[in-house]
DNA sequence: AGGATTTGACCGAC
DNA sequence: GTCGGTCAAATCCT
């Protein structure tokens, strides 16, 4: 577990995340005590007070190395296949070459194809704001689907090497239906930092959310509160297109007044959470099984398919609130 | 004028 | 050859 924190902390760093182990591994074994001897009605108002910091300690943990990991990586790790070759804008013109017949450069050799990169969809019923600054360079008509696949890169690509791309294709006709696909990650600084985990959220709308990770596993996730992944911000730039409503401004209009100042990956977001906190049993059925987890002041539901896609197994995740 | 978007061409994968 | 992802010149927008 250790050795999952960067090499290159600051030793005061390295010092507050030791005690923050140190923390979660005792409220852990609290956890142990409390649940033996907890007699059979069922109360227990201690335990929920154990997830609780246990949460605490996992989340500030994840916050820490998720800051210090943004700090130190400008440039992201190679696991984004999808991208062109960056060399900071495919400069290489390199002189004399590129002039022969064609004004075009050669651009042979200069891409693949995306594949393995870790990749998140997002469907909404409206265009969010998901706070980074994207730069629309492409639109592709793709086959048997109404409308087209809109292309976005980081703004800050070729300033910082962000390698961060999203794909956004509206789905349905009535109602409107985006699925936002995501790929990489932002390593560009333009994020604006978590200072807690979950904020306010802007009026839920039944929205889903499905990862894909690298070894082919997915993640479907159903969330209520669509807050943990895709907080609202103040976004520079935006997207718009024929297809997609020239109105964007109107469906970010809820979100641009929350005072939300933090992105989440689906990633980062189910780092928080810890085996020990599978608070409530598994209901197994042939092809399905339900956990469910407490995070902080969620709960969620995680429920696991089988062969749902490709071959893949699913998660499907729902979120429900009980702040209140 | 400079940045963002559009759009046809290019390219690799299949 | 087709398809989807990306490039980059042209164009638009502020």
């Amino acid at each position: 577990m250790e050795s999952c924190w960067p090499e290159h902390l600051p030793s005061d760093r390295k010092k507050a995340i030791d005690e923050l182990m140190k923390g979660r591994e005792f409220a852990k074994q609290l956890k142990v005590v409390l649940c033996d001897s907890i007699g059979e009605d069922g109360s227990m108002p201690a335990e929920d007070l154990v997830v609780k910091i246990l949460n605490s300690f996992t989340s500030s943990l994840s916050i820490l190395n998720r800051a210090e990991t943004d700090e130190v990586s400008q440039f992201p790790a190679s696991t984004h296949v999808g991208s062109p070759c960056w060399d900071g804008r495919k400069s290489e013109d390199s002189g004399e070459s590129s002039k022969s017949t064609s004004t075009r450069k050669d651009r042979r050799g200069c891409y693949k194809r995306r594949r393995t990169s870790h990749s998140w969809i997002k469907n909404s019923p409206e265009l969010v704001d998901d706070g980074h600054a994207w730069r629309k360079y492409g639109q592709k008509v793709i086959l048997n689907a109404k409308y087209p696949r809109n292309y976005f890169r980081c703004t800050h690509k070729f300033e910082q090497g962000c390698q961060a791309t999203k794909q956004v294709q509206r789905t349905e006709e009535e109602p409107p239906m985006y699925r936002t696909t995501y790929y990489g990650h932002h390593t560009c600084k333009n994020l604006l930092k978590a200072s807690h985990l979950f904020l306010d959220a802007p009026d839920a709308t039944d929205s889903s959310m499905l990862l894909s990770f690298g070894n082919g596993r997915h993640h479907h996730l159903t969330n209520k509160q669509d807050t943990p992944f895709f907080s609202s911000f103040q976004s520079v730039k935006q997207e718009n297109n024929n297809e997609l409503p020239n109105d964007h401004d109107h469906h970010l209009t809820h979100n641009q007044s929350s005072s939300s100042d933090y992105l989440l990956s689906p990633e980062d977001h189910l780092s928080t959470l810890d085996p020990a906190d599978v608070i409530s049993g598994v209901n197994s059925s042939c092809t399905t099984s339900t956990t469910t987890h407490r995070s902080l002041d969620l709960d969620m539901i995680v429920t696991s398919v089988d062969n749902h896609f490709d071959d893949d197994d699913v998660l499907e995740l729902e979120y429900f609130d009980y702040t209140e």
